[in-house]
DNA sequence: GCAAATTAATGATTTATTCAAG
DNA sequence: CTTGAATAAATCATTAATTTGC
């Protein structure tokens, strides 16, 4: 019987430089700023970036908060794996369970009509699950019809980079980042 | 506020499978019964209840009323994100209230890596069936379990599965249903 | 006390992701 | 690159709580 006692300490944890106490780093510790920006070159398709791009990556999450190259490079390698994790996990869950059990995806359809007023009314016999093999095909069918999301996943967000950036001129110390388009330009 | 009183005539819907008593039908509200038994489902670990674990669920349930799989299929996927969102606004006051720093841990937006989902402990949830004398306050929160897979969102559509309790055609008297320990041993 | 009015919960749908197969 | 599968997040919509004026 394992717990998964994953030690999830309570935020607040403020560590990585502690309250005052000497100058000692534990491990790097992304700010939000920083995580939104990963997570959205994740999101743009990048995966394993080079390392040019790390290196620009990591320059520019500089800007909120302390940082090294290796973080960057460790953040999209254990980012990548974790998210591949999760997915396969569920993909595992799935045979196993389509393994002890068919389908019961394409059974029947619809009623909008189980409501009804007297209680009494024995819907039972529509509502017996009955096996739906011989009519699956048709079933599946609609089913597909109905399902497909036809949405391409959008590897256009970098597309957006009009290369212009108010901040890369001039040495203005930026006090607030740009807009998220316009960060993600630095590549 | 906020709120959009969308047109949508109401149809007079006076109130869903309120606890067996004569109803119509809006949406599914559960009764203490059914709602007791989904948080105690909840509580033992349980996240994502496949397919054919909704299925005894939901028939489970019937004895206290009226309910169908889907309702079990939504009342997790609700708990679930909620009980989730829940726990980030606390990090986020929590943070909040200690002035955290932009270059310090900044975890609130979801960073995977400290948002552990619904671990899989499958077999502490099945191997549990009896007994689980549930204080209901234990710190059992680290218990996950992992039964997943398919997600009803097709599913659904294609199935109404309503199970009907015995006790939905009134008259009828039967048993009454086990004590909490045992009817957790039907998955 | 009691409903109309308003707010809080929560059931039900839709949308946006991710990985991986084709 | 496209599409299939399976969510989780975001949102919509309806019901329950509650507040409020009488």
């Amino acid at each position: 019987m394992s717990f998964s006692v994953k030690g999830r300490s309570l935020r607040g944890n403020s560590n990585g430089g502690g309250g005052g106490t000497g100058t000692k780093c534990g491990r790097w510790n992304p700010t939000v700023e920083q995580l939104k920006i990963l997570t959205d070159l994740f999101r743009a398709g990048l995966r394993t970036p080079t390392t040019d791009q790390i290196q620009k990556i990591s320059t520019e999450l500089s800007f909120y908060g302390k940082i090294e190259s290796k973080n960057v490079f460790y953040w999209f390698q254990n980012h990548k794996a974790r998210e591949r994790q999760k997915r396969r996990k569920i993909s595992i869950d799935f045979d196993h369970h389509h393994h002890h059990q068919p389908s019961t995806r394409d059974v029947f359809e619809i009623s909008e009509e189980d409501c009804q007023e007297d209680e009494k009314v024995i819907e039972t016999l529509q509502l017996f699950p009955v096996n739906s093999f011989e009519d699956s095909n048709s079933k599946v069918e609609k089913m597909r019809a109905r399902g497909n999301n036809n949405q391409y996943r959008e590897y256009i967000r970098e597309t957006n980079t009009t290369s212009f950036s108010p901040y890369s001129s001039c040495g203005a110390e930026m006090e607030h980042p740009p807009p998220l388009d316009l960060r993600l330009s630095f590549l």
